[in-house]
DNA sequence: TAGTATACTGACTGGTCGGTCAGATCAATC
DNA sequence: GATTGATCTGACCGACCAGTCAGTATACTA
């Protein structure tokens, strides 16, 4: 029994959470943090009102547990696609691409993250460092390999910082024109464009 | 008396308004539009709440007036720069340094205007019109530019939309970056750098 | 000075919503 | 079928806040 932890609450509870934060993702991103009521999330996950609370302590505790989990999965995604790159210019494609897709999929998911971080500026310091770290890690990783080419001189000698963030905010930057103008292209058409863009931008000669 | 309209009313008018936009300006972009109140701002501004419902319809009249301000007053200047620069490059670099020095300057106002447009795919559909084609004509004047400059093969053959969506976003990127680490290097430094990269991206060669 | 119009105020209202908790329901065990 | 404990529920509470309006203050006129 206690071989694999306790399974019957274990399970339940898991499954309970999982389902509680599914339907919190549809409810955040259709209306936003604000605007999206307990009674809202609790009939979409079909249970009543006071189970949240079983589950979750408060309405932001709902909310932070949604941005994290997809954070987290973000980044993973994003360093391992990096990592198993070899080259800078196919790392920039790897960080593109991986980003693109994943927010293509996961568009509930990306309305919240866009709408969280999009009001960084706004709101400093509402956010744990966890999750702060986490959001800065996905440049970093790309900052790092420009920085590495850089001092081998196989792209211009720019700041990778800078450099890093301009591919972050291009990247999503599209991610919206698409979800704006109900894309005209395609999501590898708009990768395409964003590598190209950047490789010429940082390429020497 | 009536020579250049009834003075008295339309003077104090006027100047309780812009007592009153600029108070909000300041809540919210403290606050954000949700959490700021009408107690907040009726306080700022020095005048009883009453006060304010006789200058503007509701707290969304508030805020879209603030906001709508500081779009008109940033377009025109875009344009006038974009539209006296001759060449592409200065073009873009007008358009770069413009928006830079313009949300310098402006901090408050840039707050709110990010945490709106910056939250217009999680909730599409709640601005008027006027302001919405307000925030497009920005990045237009640029794409119509581009446009030219590649008929005429001055830069490459690129997508004028996407590469004017991207100067744009590169440029939102780099104010945010700046206010978020409370900026390495001067408004110029990061102007340039923007100018540098994207004319070397889009350059024929 | 009385009368009137204009500008302003803040206590109050009605509605909303996060969070609570007394009790219902279900499952397992004896 | 009785007992117990775990799970779930939704009516309720208190805090909050946009918007109102009866009343005050101020300025202007006769």
């Amino acid at each position: 029994m206690p071989l694999q932890g306790r399974t019957k609450q274990d399970v339940l509870s898991e499954f309970r959470c999982a389902e509680i934060l599914d339907a919190a993702r549809g409810i955040f991103a259709r209306k936003g943090f604000e605007a999206a009521t307990m009674d809202d999330i609790a009939a979409a996950a079909g249970v009543g009102k006071g189970t949240l609370y079983l589950y979750y302590r408060s309405k932001r505790d709902i909310y932070l547990a949604a941005l994290g989990g997809g954070l987290r999965e973000i980044r993973d995604r994003t360093q391992a696609a990096v990592g198993a790159a070899t080259t800078i210019h196919d790392k920039i494609r790897a960080f593109v691409l991986t980003k693109v897709h994943y927010f293509n999929e996961h568009r509930d998911f990306y309305r919240i993250y866009h709408a969280e971080f999009g009001n960084l500026v706004t709101h400093p310091s509402c956010l744990p460092d966890e999750l702060m770290a986490l959001y800065l890690q996905q440049v970093q990783q790309l900052e790092g390999a420009l920085a590495e080419a850089r001092d081998q001189h196989l792209v211009r000698a720019v700041d990778p910082g800078k450099t890093a963030f301009a591919v972050f905010e291009i990247t999503r930057g599209l991610i919206i024109r698409r979800l704006l103008d109900q894309s005209t292209t395609g999501a590898e058409d708009d990768g395409a464009f964003i590598v190209d863009l950047i490789w010429k931008g940082i390429a020497q000669r």
